[in-house]
RNA sequence: GGAAGAGUGGCAGAGCUGGUUGAAUGCACCGGUCUUGAAAACCGGCGUGCGUUAACGCGUACCGGGGGUUCGAAUCCCUCCUCUUCCGCCA
């Protein structure tokens, strides 16, 4: 959430920022009313903050009186402080139910967006800001969908994972079980080469977890939740691993801290059944490798484009056609400043697939996670956060057998095969 | 799951028969003296949030989390979490 030491110094420029999110005079009047209930708020601490001193004097007067013997001085101490204790707990009232207003507040205001973020209110609204400049691939008049291919080959069974489980639980077999295992330790390779630390974390995770990433209370309904125990499926591996340094307080000579961890990834996808739901355009449970970057706050834009130009090796040497799209205000996720999605094109259902997104969400996160630095000034600030899908599976093995069958079978790019073991797939 | 013990500052470790204890001491760290340089030695500094102040500073809260008793709690009580050991169960 955003600052509110920010709102207070930056307040005109943040509202007008929000304005590209659809943000109206109304919505923004939000923005004053807590700097009003702040208000409210230092008034009752400075208020309290007296009375607790008064309560403190009279109470190591009270011990040093019962010492010398003085009860009766003692006794009359203590009706004081007595009277005092029923403001005291008053103001304390007032102050945590004004608190919790701020809070609940606060929690409804999404990051400033970065000046780069084109206006829009949509999808539609989205800037190509880099466009494949290629042909797009021409497959044979009998090309089939990644989900015939699935079936052709023995690799992908639909119909199994909904007897295990439902619908979006695909079953993969065979080649393509092991596809998606090279996959995976590409990508996990890859991440390690640029630097990367892995982690391999808890696919479930507590609440508090959830609210350091934003997941909680903005994305309840699309996460899974086992009540029993009050635990969550992870929806990315985002949110475990960034929460390795909730709380924490770190040198600044340690930034970046860069990290990347493989899960698999559980979304319940409330209410957003439709045309793309085919196949595996959209499942409930997918593997995915997440990069994830704590840095300076003044290097984060730098870090954001290293990270974007990573991504764009990776579809490079899977050889998939791909645009980047920068988002506009309207379609920029709750918690980011800045976001790239990575689109690839599946090339029998001619369609843009994103497979990627990758955002800088400057101090939004570390502000919910506490997680800060100690400048050179020996001044505690907030990190920035950063992360990305590098990359995210299902959609990449669709767009792959798609774009790369041939009459033989699915060729396998170059760069996997040392991880497949094999270069055709039939 | 059952029983017992424990959770204190970056780490180690006192305090825990309630009253100058935000907290001894050691290590680590930073600054200084000394030294050709380094080490050692010595001197000084060294938690976080909030509030207040132009600033020095001052006030307040925090000794696993939450609640309670009390004039006053790291110290007593309740509850939850975690860790250790023993038993049970088990990949």
């Amino acid at each position: 959430m955003l600052e509110i030491s920010r709102i207070r110094s930056e307040k005109d420029v943040i509202k007008e920022s929000l304005k590209k999110r659809g943000w109206n005079k109304d919505k923004l009047s939000i923005l004053d009313k807590i700097i009003e209930s702040d208000d409210i708020r230092k008034s009752i601490q400075i208020a309290n903050d007296d009375l607790l001193s008064q309560r403190n004097q009279l109470s190591k007067q009270i011990g040093e009186l019962f010492k010398s013997g003085k009860t009766e001085e003692a006794n009359n101490a203590k009706k004081k402080v007595e009277s005092l204790k029923t403001d005291i707990s008053k103001n304390e009232d007032d102050m945590s139910s004004v608190k919790k207003e701020i809070e609940d507040l606060l929690l409804t205001v999404p990051n400033v967006p970065n000046a780069l973020v084109p206006e829009g209110q949509d999808e539609s609204d989205n800037l190509v800001s880099k466009e494949w400049d290629q042909d797009l691939p021409q497959l044979a008049e009998d090309a089939l969908p990644h989900w015939e291919l699935g079936k052709k080959y023995n690799i992908l069974d639909f119909e199994l994972g909904v007897k295990i489980t439902g619908a979006g639980f695909p079953v993969f077999r065979n080649k393509g079980a092991r596809l998606q295992r090279a996959l995976i330790n590409f990508f996990l390779d890859e991440a390690y080469n640029q630097g990367y630390e892995e982690v391999a974390v808890p696919l479930l995770v507590n609440a508090d977890s959830a609210k350091g990433t934003g997941n909680l209370p903005d994305k309840e309904g699309q996460m899974y939740h086992v009540t029993k125990d009050d635990l969550y499926l992870i929806p990315t591996a985002e949110v475990p691993v960034t929460n390795i340094h909730r709380n924490d307080l770190v040198k600044e000579d340690q930034l970046p801290i860069k990290l990347t961890g493989y899960t698999p990834c559980f979304r319940r996808e409330a209410g957003s059944y439709g045309a793309d739901v085919k196949g595996l355009n959209r499942v409930h449970q997918f593997d995915k490798i997440e990069i994830v970057q704590i840095t300076h706050p003044d290097k984060s834009y730098e870090t954001l484009d290293t990270m974007v130009a990573y991504v764009e090796t990776l579809l490079s040497k899977l050889e998939l056609p791909y645009r980047i799209l920068r988002l506009c205000g309207g379609d920029l996720t709750f918690a980011s400043a800045l976001t790239y999605d990575f689109e690839v094109y599946s090339a029998a259902q001619k369609k843009w697939l994103e497979v990627s997104s990758v955002s800088n969400f400057e101090t939004y996160q570390s502000n919910r996670l506490k997680l800060r630095f100690k400048d050179s000034q020996g001044k505690n600030r907030l990190a920035h956060t950063l992360n990305g899908s590098a990359l995210a599976l299902a959609r990449i093995i669709a767009a792959l057998l798609e774009n790369h069958q041939t009459q033989d079978g699915i060729v396998i790019p170059e760069a996997l095969r040392k991880y497949t073991g094999f270069e055709i797939l039939n």
